[in-house]
DNA sequence: GTCTATGCAAAACGTTTGCAGATAT
DNA sequence: ATATCTGCAAACGTTTTGCATAGAC
């Protein structure tokens, strides 16, 4: 099932593949180049993006596009759902241990061989719910509101 | 929570929306340009596009960005999941009530307050696996392999 | 010597935006 | 009159690609 031509780790890739292993959380293609740009002064943009497509083909790493933003990569390679913040964008991962039973809903209703899924919560996350609770006292102690 | 400045509904609004709820499937922005063009063959691109945000914004019609591919425009307003074809994209609606159970799993991890969520189940249609059956047929009816 | 990988630059793709003119209230 | 809407064209951000050079086996 998996693309078994040979591949050379190159230096490039290396750096590429650990800035990946070393992130804090999910990067973006551009800002994995910017990373790696430090250690690699000449490396190119095209270079990141096969380079990423090519770890992802061989599972080392995986791939998300969440909304119509820039494509996010993923050091774990297992299968996991993700939370989103709908204000200030944070990304989580989280388990959600409902596989089984929503494939076998979807697969009966739409006679799909369903091998994979995935589910993005949309929310707001604590630090921003603080935000807005603080927000909330400062409309209460000016006015009802205009 | 909607916004409520005023908008009117114009004969090109009108033709995009109508586009939209008489899909037989759900339209790419693209898809909906060529097919309004029809009968207005002056209407531009950003039109079209603005019209289906506005058209969003105000609950009449739902927005999807699955992949990396074009946004999808959908004219049910209502939550509901998909499933999709690995092999030929193929896009269905399916509706998986494993809301609550899953929405407090995610909250209880994360200490976020979540208002929505979104599945897609990867898998393969019922026409692709007959056609996978086929060919796998005729590999055994030929040799064993290269 | 042959195949693969890199850097560069250009192009492709979907989408958004500034603006002047047109249209509705 | 005043605000909104349209068409056009240019710009945008992300991603892909062609090609010549460089490097590995």
């Amino acid at each position: 099932m998996q693309n078994k031509r040979p591949f050379r780790m190159t230096p490039q890739r290396a750096a590429i593949y650990a800035e990946v292993q070393n992130a804090e959380r999910h990067l973006t293609a551009g800002e994995i180049f910017e990373r790696v740009r430090r250690k690699y002064p000449t490396i190119a943009y095209g270079t990141v993006y096969r380079t990423l497509h090519l770890l992802a083909e061989h599972g080392l790493i995986q791939e998300y596009t969440f909304g119509d933003q820039a494509a996010l990569f993923d050091r774990r390679t297992d299968r996991h759902d993700h939370v989103q913040c709908a204000i200030c964008g944070e990304l989580l991962d989280v388990e959600v241990p409902i596989a089984l039973l929503a494939r076998q809903v979807a697969e009966e209703q739409t006679g799909y061989i369903i091998y994979d899924h995935q589910t993005v919560f949309t929310g707001i996350c604590p630090s921003c719910q603080d935000k807005q609770a603080a927000g909330q006292e400062r409309v209460k102690a000016t006015t009802g509101n205009s």
